[in-house]
DNA sequence: CTGAAAGCGCTTACAG
DNA sequence: CTGAAAGCGCTTACAG
């Protein structure tokens, strides 16, 4: 900027007029500037400029693994209204590694991004109060946080999962099953919430069998998914995508595919073309991107007020899977001494308690 | 820093050692500027740094849509290689638009990010040419640019779908169909080149009315798939996971799903769930990103030298759709005289070539 | 070992 | 309408 003015021959705040098309500057003027600036090549360093005014235009979000996606389309959602606000987006993937997503929202900190989005990959977010303090304005967004005073997306994932089960209850199931993550995953403990309460609305017990708490890998889900076989359900509720991709696996290799009824959480592409259709419990992540953005441009605009809380909802997509009757475990691999075994058990419980 | 600097009693240059941990500080002078940053909560603003450095330890990525989970995969292999390097990433996506990737790829420029990765809208990358020549870095990903100075890695597409039909060739099959985008695509174009070519091989001819050259909406390719079926091809070569869907779904209402051969171009989940399990020619996102990524960090750490071409192959998963044997059309549709009078035009068209 | 000065590329606030 | 000076938050290059 100095070598474009001293080649037009004006001073360095004519050459930022210019530059910024500020009015004021005569035609005369602002051509001589213009050649100069066409002659030298002259790019404004926006980053300079941006130091001097104390916004960077710019963003961070952090989510999960952007090759998800869940994420990607949550990624683009918010890329969008960044776009519109006329900035730019800084992305960062966790794979849900709390010390990786502190680090990359710190290093984002001292870029100074207007905002962060971040999906957690745990509550605690102590780290970040010093940087809000200090002016950053943060959103989460699928999982909670322990910043009460951020603003927070959540999606009605036990929601989602009541209607799945509700829906398999509605089709005749009573015994059904849950397969999902381990119980240290937020996602699979709200499935597991939205299941035990739409099983004891309908005043139907949950057998501890019934309930299949594993990390997504091949064997543990298909051994996993095996034993609820075992334990006779007619049902499954499958905690995301890559559980339910499992699930057909073993209930094809058992037999069983059109006889088990099996709704997902999570929809996937082709999840139509399966044989029975899959019905699905879809999330929406580009909402829930969308959602998150517009609260935290709200902020940047100077929205005071207390936290806000959103929620996005989710949407039964029936296709075949799920609207498969109960099949009567009439010929039940169960030995009938077994089941006798089992129903006196129970009768004996019922009398201990009305006894005591 | 200023702020330290006084609280602490010392230089602005001593806060600055003591940050950047440069050695030479006494403990004790160390000691009260810790101090004085802990209680001040000072951080340092990387911007302001980085301004006076000179780089910025940011790259851009712009891809055509981040919500699509190749280019996810892309970035997130990208993200990886770029947060290995010690920098920061910014994404964006341009829907194809050439303009907008321009956009975008300016607006990065203008915070002088150190490089750019770029998976061109359009070949036309001159715009570019001034930011080059003022030592930004760009590598081309997936799609040819115009720009030969830069570096640039691409897919072996052709050599996929020279694999897809080879395939399908030595599974019998003599009436191939090609169904993939319009004439202006450019993955259109390499893989009904390749088409082209491993037909040409085996020395078989290649019908025009087995090339359905459609955008890739549900009424167009269906109609292009019926169109396919009624020209009596056996097998079918699907450009795009969007179009084997579609051709899938044409196939079954058919009643032709177990009958006409299918191989696609991409890979994606739950392909081995359909029935028949979906063959494909698999492209390599991630190892793409991973080569664009480390193209230009090499250049960032000072490589020299003229452009460098890399290419990255594709892998042909059968399943099972792919190896369906040729069916004879026996009970064609086609009345005999519509056969009879083609092939009175083939001999005649013959014997005029032989005469002139 | 410590510090005062100049400068990165721009803008803001004020004179003329 | 135009410009000289100061400053954003840091580092570099040089003295002491």
């Amino acid at each position: 900027m100095k070598d474009v003015a001293l080649y037009a021959g004006v001073a360095l705040k004519t050459v930022s007029r210019v530059v910024n098309g500020e009015r004021g500057v005569t035609p005369e003027m602002a051509g001589r500037v213009r050649a100069a600036i066409e002659e030298l090549g002259f790019r404004r360093n926006e980053s300079a400029r941006l130091l001097r005014t104390g916004q960077t235009a710019s963003v961070g979000l952090i989510v999960e693994d952007t090759g998800n996606l869940r994420y990607g389309t949550l990624a683009r959602a918010v890329e969008d209204i960044v776009r519109a606000n006329g900035s730019l987006l800084f992305t960062g993937s966790t794979d849900n590694d709390s010390e990786r997503e502190r680090a990359l929202a710190l290093a984002l900190c001292a870029r100074r991004v207007d905002g962060l989005i971040i999906v957690p990959a745990d509550a605690d977010h102590d780290y970040l109060r010093p940087e809000i303090a200090a002016g950053v304005a943060a959103v989460f967004a699928g999982r909670p946080s322990n910043l009460a005073e951020a603003d927070a997306v959540l999606a009605d994932d036990e929601g989602g999962a009541r209607d799945a089960v509700a829906h398999l209850i509605a089709h005749g199931h009573r015994r059904i099953g849950y397969l999902g993550g381990p119980p240290g995953d937020y996602l699979a403990q709200r499935l597991r919430q939205g299941y035990a309460d739409a099983m004891a609305a309908a005043a139907l017990p949950a057998d501890d069998r019934w309930a299949a708490l594993v990390p997504p890998t091949r064997e543990q889900v298909g051994q996993a998914m095996q034993g609820l076989l075992a334990a006779s359900v007619t049902a499954v509720f499958s905690g995301g995508s890559e559980y339910t991709a499992l699930a057909v696996r073993t209930l094809r290799a058992a037999g069983k595919a059109g006889r088990i009824a099996l709704v997902g959480f999570g929809d996937f592409e082709f999840a139509d073309l399966l044989d029975p259709g899959i019905t699905v419990v879809a999330e929406d992540p580009a909402e829930m991107g969308r959602v998150a953005a517009e609260l935290l441009f709200r902020r940047l605009a100077g929205e005071a007020g207390p936290a806000r809380r959103a929620e996005v909802s989710t949407r039964l997509i029936p296709r075949g899977s799920g609207e498969l009757a109960a099949v009567l475990a009439a010929r039940s691999a169960l030995p009938v001494r077994s089941v006798l075994a089992a129903l006196s058990v129970a009768c004996a419980q019922r009398w201990l308690r009305s006894a005591s």
